[in-house]
DNA sequence: CCCATACCGTTCGGACACGAACGACCTTCC
DNA sequence: GGAAGGTCGTTCGTGTCCGAACGGTATGGG
């Protein structure tokens, strides 16, 4: 722990120590009983989730103007099939009211269709376009090589020890009913 | 130290199993090239995100009715003291539009006052007023509290482990510009 | 001195996000 | 068979979020 800053020594990338936003928190609040090391884990969390999203909107999204939510929303919909406006809604993990506006969005470009359940007048049924399906599988294997890309950062031991352990965090937030239906890209 | 138990034999494929979502997809994509091992430890960070988020909305932000933003927003500027309006964005994680409408918000709240820089007319000065910073130091204890509750499904080892993995990847990632700016919570 | 340049915060337009509430629809129980 | 209650998708209001663009402000070079 010889962590003497020297004058004019850069931090490089590389290094296993802590982030200089850390830094200044672990100076500031020193003197209050906190949990430093949760605090880590889970704020990293938060930081590298959020970095992670935006390097995939700018490299994969952007370039065909979709948002995250709605690329999630043709993903899911090409993953599961046509569904229900509710469990488009659980799949994708939005509320009801934000996946109406999410597939009103996505029909006005042409990827899905709604239509009334005959069944069941309450029901709308969600369905890929011909042009959503081709969307989305030219989209995705190209997510997917970022996702590698990013991942290859880290031994592929570590990418399932990494797996498992967030499964687990999650499991411990996250009631049974929603672990099935919640997003999965 | 990284004497992480490594026992012979791999976890059998249903014990520390894939979550249900999970299974879903590897049968459905399984005929194409992907990266799975990539895509599990991507996708499970997106999904512990976003789940741990609203646990803490739900559990410590909402009976102050406080948006996560809002919540970092004040975080920020405990840790940090007064600062400029860009500063106060970047450290949030959000652009200059949205860090307006946020510091609006608060301000219309009480929490925060804005003023102008004698020395830069350009420039904005952010700072807590008293009633926020009393908020956040009896709201920050209460999230770092749900933090360690979330993190103590993990053994200290692991959950040290993980942070230094999230770090590896943040920094694969994010611009080093970036990387002292970013949220820190 | 003035103008090009650059930067700051804000505004605008559009999409996302949620809780509350509403009309339409189905089921259930008298 | 008709009212009661539940569920569905949607609408409304408010707040978050971004890129593009605008006015105000500083600074440098001519």
């Amino acid at each position: 722990m010889s962590d003497a800053p020297r004058p004019g020594d850069r931090h490089l990338p590389g290094e296993d120590g802590l982030l200089p936003a850390e830094r200044k928190v672990q100076e500031e609040l020193a003197h209050l009983p906190l949990d430093f090391r949760a605090m880590w884990a889970i704020s990293n969390l938060f930081r590298t989730s959020a970095a992670i999203r935006r390097h995939m909107e700018a490299r994969v999204l952007a370039p065909d103007r979709l948002s995250w939510t709605s690329f999630v929303g043709l993903w899911v919909l090409w993953v599961w099939g046509e569904m229900e406006a509710r469990e488009f809604a659980a799949a994708v993990g939005i509320s009801r009211p934000t996946a109406t506006g999410v597939m009103t969005t996505l029909e006005s470009r042409g990827f899905v269709t709604r239509r009334k359940d005959p069944k069941d007048g309450r029901m709308v049924i969600v369905e890929l376009t011909r042009v959503g399906r081709v969307t989305i599988e030219d989209l995705f294997p190209k997510f997917n090589a970022e996702e590698s890309s990013v991942a290859s950062h880290l031994d592929p031991e570590q990418q399932d020890d990494l797996a498992a352990m967030l499964r687990s965090l999650l499991r411990a937030v996250a009631p049974a009913s929603t672990q099935d239906s919640g997003p999965v890209v």
